[in-house]
DNA sequence: TAAACTTAGTTACGTAAAGTAATCAATTTA
DNA sequence: TAAATTGATTACTTTACGTAACTAAGTTTA
């Protein structure tokens, strides 16, 4: 027994990223500032669940939302310091996918 | 429109590691060679679910499974050449989350 | 011989999360 | 007044996950 416990920041951090279109909405808005439609464009997202994401990553402060008052209303996405902290993440996991991933053959099992 | 189109080997890295329990599973025989039941108690998975993680990183030649002809049969599991190209990626993630995850709040929105 | 134990794995069933599509609210334009 | 636009929600369906009981094969115990 006495298995080694995972530390529970990391099991948060994995826990957060393991999440569908979570690691995909921050890859996205490492780009740069963005509104509600381009993200749901931008990567195939429904509009339930963007929303959602969005919510989770604003109050984890990982995103900012700005309302911009125009006609008519925008509302812009943007990564805060901590959201960018999080580039090394993406970037190794797009390294080594370069590295390893072979595109043709499916993620699931047979 | 013209959307950017999301790197296809990238997408697939993420649609692997946002599945639940993958990553730990990943992280979990960066310790070494392990049978299903210490996985199992460590991480704290289902049997059922843990089933199907291991079949599909067997299947993605990233884990490779090993019978024990013994009393009773024992299996065991370690990470391949592939698995282990991906400790980069966990060892960013245990980093990060070392820096800037605060364990006592929730991950998910209230 | 038969019951009980061990390990790996499956099956059935219930719950939770995600996808789809229609709809809403606010504002401007035709 | 009606249509269009943007961000967002609601109702409903489908898929993924969790729980617990069970199977299979061999071994020890009674």
């Amino acid at each position: 027994m006495t298995q080694p416990t995972i530390c529970p920041k990391f099991e948060k951090a994995i826990s957060l990223l393991s999440q569908r279109w979570m690691a995909l909405v921050i890859y996205q808005l490492l780009l740069g500032t963005q509104r509600f439609s381009e993200i749901q464009s931008s990567i195939g997202i429904s509009g339930k669940v963007l929303s959602d994401r969005l919510k989770e990553l604003e109050h984890l402060d990982i995103v900012k939302r700005e309302v911009i008052p125009q006609t008519p209303v925008l509302i812009e996405y943007s990564l805060t310091e901590k959201g960018h902290s999080m580039e090394p993440i993406l970037r190794t996991i797009e390294n080594w996918s370069q590295d390893w991933v072979n595109p043709e053959s499916k993620v699931s099992a047979d």
